[in-house]
DNA sequence: AAGGTAACCTGACTGC
DNA sequence: TGCAGTCAGGTTACCT
């Protein structure tokens, strides 16, 4: 589950728990999770003050003076901020302790993944730019800034084969979209998932682009989706699956026109859409 | 360069 | 009740 919308709600969850504390430990409960934990990170984050957090795509960023905590939930990980003493469930990884502060006692941020898809990583400020970071320096742009517009879906769609919905899920040209909300704006687009990217007009992708952004937008707002494994840091659900139009709507009459939305595979992902609404 | 496929892993659900 | 099969929000590695 995380797609972008998930990872900014628990962003904008965690921030304040985290933002300007203390780290006071770090555990490591396993060698690690798609790849290896950093052995030193309890050192390196031991006693030093968290100044910030940010996102990129799908990656949950936690800064420090001396470097960056990186984070990806994967598909089934979420964290949550709980006061310490917790004790630790099945698949819950890595903990972050902070100081309290004012009237909180020190807490805990928990990572849960059970299927373990996901990752904790360090890049220190020594080894460069963040945004060259192997994880990040082949992300495209982010959906919700301004210079994500029609134009650039247009121009680096201009020659690919692939389908319009894999090109979404490459995330080379844009970050943050998943299966999910691929599905869900090329439906408010009107365009079929299975059309060649590169077949797409410049009207076309102008409106799809003001799509992806109004559904991930929307979907911020109401705190992301629900799947299996996503819960809000509050332990609040997030109810934007209440506003699917086609995505796990197989065989339910379209919202639109009534016509049973259909489910296909592309690339091993299942794409739900309308056949008479999206051409 | 771009596209296709297998792989990583657990748990929930379905059908026999 | 159990067992086998299928599917799930992501991404990389590897091969054409």
């Amino acid at each position: 589950m995380p797609e972008l919308p998930e990872v900014e709600v628990t962003r904008l969850g965690v921030a304040p728990h985290l933002e300007g504390r203390l780290v006071d430990s770090v555990l490591l409960r396993r060698d690690g999770l798609r790849w290896p934990f950093p052995p030193a990170l309890p050192g390196l984050l031991a006693g030093q003050r968290i100044s910030h957090t940010g996102r990129r795509g799908k990656y949950l960023l936690i800064h420090f003076g001396h470097g960056t905590l990186i984070i990806h939930l994967g598909m089934s990980g979420h964290l949550r901020v709980l006061p310490l003493g917790t004790e630790p469930k099945k698949h819950d990884h890595f903990d972050l302790v902070v100081e309290g502060q004012g009237d909180a006692g020190r807490q805990v941020l928990r990572l849960h993944d059970p299927r373990r898809f996901g990752a904790v990583l360090w890049h220190a400020n020594d080894d460069g730019d963040l945004d060259q970071h192997a994880l990040l320096r082949g992300l495209g742009v982010e959906p919700l800034e301004a210079h994500f517009s029609g134009e650039l879906l247009f121009r680096a769609s201009r020659g690919r084969k692939a389908p319009v919905k894999q090109f979404l899920l490459a995330g080379d040209v844009v970050v943050g979209v998943g299966n999910i909300y691929a599905c869900e704006s090329l439906f408010r687009a009107g365009i079929n998932p299975k059309t060649a990217a590169g077949r797409i007009s410049r009207g076309r992708y102008d409106k799809l682009a003001l799509a992806i952004r109004a559904i991930l937008a929307e979907a911020i707002v109401q705190g992301g989706s629900t799947l299996r494994d996503f819960i809000a840091v509050n332990g609040q659900s997030g109810y934007f699956q209440q506003s699917y139009f086609v995505y796990d709507r197989e065989g339910v009459p379209c919202r639109n026109c009534s016509a049973p939305v259909r489910r296909i595979v592309q690339g091993q992902r299942s794409t739900f859409y309308c056949v008479h609404c999206q051409k």
